[in-house]
DNA sequence: CGGCTGATCGTG
DNA sequence: ACGATCAGCCGA
């Protein structure tokens, strides 16, 4: 079990996001521990990327933890009911962050069904509300570093060889060009994704 | 299947 | 007013 140092989120957010995908994500609660295998990442590259909370270094509460440096975590609510978990990158002032979208369940899967309501292991974390509801992530976790013993990420113990694809980022339609940028991070044919990337 | 929609509230 | 979402419902 060796967490990530710190070193290694001091890098944009794109190399961030590729370079996460195979870690392992873990929540330590009351309740017991859950985590997994983070399959899914989107790169949000701050001051310059319209997708992002931080676009032209948009400076507000919310954002604040975007300003900080790499590795800590940035959690929102989103549609007044789901939270997203996002791993900020890069040196203090650049607001970039990788937003974890898919994990591949590994510990705690009884407690990530009871929390999900389901029992389906492919739909347990396959989606960044998703994955927050099964391992417990809400804005009390915003802020958290991920080199701590609460919410943390780790190399993995007996790591799988895997491919990585590129596609578009999803949901930011707002986002003009930025919208066709391939900041998008999957483990290839991972059965624990959110939505297939188009071929 | 794929497409549509209501839920629900902090943020700005 | 709206969103870095999800589950359920509808029609095919």
């Amino acid at each position: 079990m060796i967490k990530l140092p710190a070193s290694f989120y001091t890098c944009d957010s794109i190399t961030l996001a590729e370079n996460l995908l195979g870690k392992i994500l873990y929540h330590q609660t009351p309740e017991g521990l859950t985590g997994g295998r983070i399959v899914e990442t989107e790169a949000y590259m701050g001051a310059i990327d319209a997708g992002a909370h931080s676009f032209q270094n948009r400076r507000t509460p919310r954002t604040e933890v975007l300003f900080s440096p790499g590795g800590i975590s940035y959690v929102y609510l989103i549609y007044g009911m789901y939270h997203c978990v996002n791993v900020t990158a890069n040196i203090p002032e650049k607001p970039e962050a990788v937003l974890i979208r898919a994990l591949e369940p590994l510990y705690g899967i009884p407690l990530m069904q009871q929390r999900r309501s389901t029992e389906v292991l492919k739909n347990l974390c396959s989606g960044p509300g998703k994955l927050c509801k099964a391992l417990n992530i809400d804005k009390t976790c915003n802020g958290l570093p991920f080199t701590g013993d609460t919410l943390y990420i780790t190399e993995d113990t007996n790591p799988i060889s895997f491919t990585v694809q590129t596609a578009k980022r999803i949901n930011i339609d707002y986002a003009g060009e930025a919208k066709e940028y391939l900041w998008r991070f999957l483990i290839k044919d991972s059965p624990f994704i959110s939505v297939k990337p188009k071929p």
